[in-house]
DNA sequence: CGGTAATAGTTATTAATGGTAACTATTTTG
DNA sequence: CAAAATAGTTACCATTAATAACTATTACCG
C-alpha cells in the first residue's frame, strides 16, 4: 500500500486547520476540545486521567486545563486524595460543548458527502486497525 | 459518522511519532522528507513548486530546504530566470531517498497487518475524497 | 512508626512546525 | 520606462508538546 501514508497525512492540515476554525467561535481548538470532550463523557476526572487517555505527558493537560479555567468552561476542585484535583465542567463549559458537538459532527456527515456508506464504515472501523499494528509494532522496540 | 475525526486524528499523532523515529536515523522528519520526495519524483524544483504542491507558505519550504542544504541531501542552483533557485537532490540526497523510501514502504506494508485488501484499498480511496471536501466546503467561505 | 518510593500536579525550558508581514531582487506588463 | 507581479529571504509570533526539575501528598515496607 505504496502512498498510503501520503495520502493519510495529507488531509491532516486541511482537517485541522477547519476544525480550529470552526472552534474558534468558542474560544475553543481541537487540543481543548479534547479535555472538554473527555470530561463530558467520563465525568470529572483528573489531569492523570486525562492524560493517559490521550497519551500525553502531564504538563500538556496542566496548559490546557488552565486555558479552559480561564474561559471558565472547567472548574477543579481538591479529591479526597490531596495530592488530586478533579477537573469538570462548568454550565457554561456544558453549553459549549454541546454546540461544538453539533458542529463537529455536522462536518463530520458533510466531510462524508457523495461517499458509500459502506466505504465510510469500513475506513471508519480501518483507521483503529491502522493505529493497533502501529502500536504493537513501532512502540519503540519491535519484539 | 460521527466519532471520525476523533480516530482520525488519534491515529495521526502515533503515525507521525513513528515516522518521524524512523527516519532520525537519517537526520529527517517527514516535513523534510516531503521536500526530498517531491525532488525525486518531479526533478528539479524551485521553492515555489514545492509550496504550491503541499500548499504551505514560502517560508516554511525556505526553512525546509536550508535543513536539507546543511545535510548536504540538496543543493541550489540559479535558474535562467534569476530570482529562481533551482532545488535539486545531491548523490547523498538520493541515497537516503532510497533508504527512507524502503523503510516507509516497509512500515506502510506492517501497519497494513491483519486487513482485508479491499479495506485498505477503500480506505486508500477514500481518504482523498474527504480531503475534497473538505477544501470544497470548508475553504474559509461556503459556497 | 519512620523513612523511602511512588504519585499528582506545576513551572521552566526547549523543540518542531508553520503562518504573517515586510523586505530585496528580478522579471513582466502595458 | 514605470508599475505590478514573482521568487526568495528574514524576523517575529503562535501552537503544540516533550523533558527535566521541583513541591506536596500518599503508599509501602522493614
Amino acid at each position: 500500500m505504496e502512498g498510503f501514508f501520503q495520502r493519510y497525512l495529507s488531509l491532516y492540515r486541511s482537517l485541522i486547520t477547519t476544525l480550529n476554525e470552526l472552534m474558534s467561535t468558542y474560544e475553543l481548538s481541537y487540543s481543548l476540545w479534547q479535555v472538554i470532550y473527555y470530561l463530558k463523557n467520563n465525568g470529572p476526572s483528573t489531569l492523570v486521567d486525562i492524560a493517559n487517555h490521550y497519551n500525553v505527558e502531564k504538563p500538556t493537560i496542566t496548559r490546557r486545563v488552565h486555558r479552559l479555567e480561564e474561559f471558565q468552561m472547567v472548574v477543579q476542585i481538591p479529591g479526597m486524595d490531596r495530592r488530586e484535583k478533579v477537573i469538570q465542567l462548568t454550565e457554561l463549559g456544558e453549553e459549549i460543548y454541546q454546540a461544538c458537538r453539533k458542529k463537529i459532527t455536522d462536518l463530520e456527515n458533510s466531510v462524508m458527502a457523495g461517499i458509500a456508506n459502506e466505504e465510510q464504515l469500513i475506513t471508519f472501523q480501518t483507521l483503529p486497525k491502522i493505529q493497533d499494528n502501529i502500536l504493537r509494532g513501532g512502540g519503540s522496540k519491535n519484539e
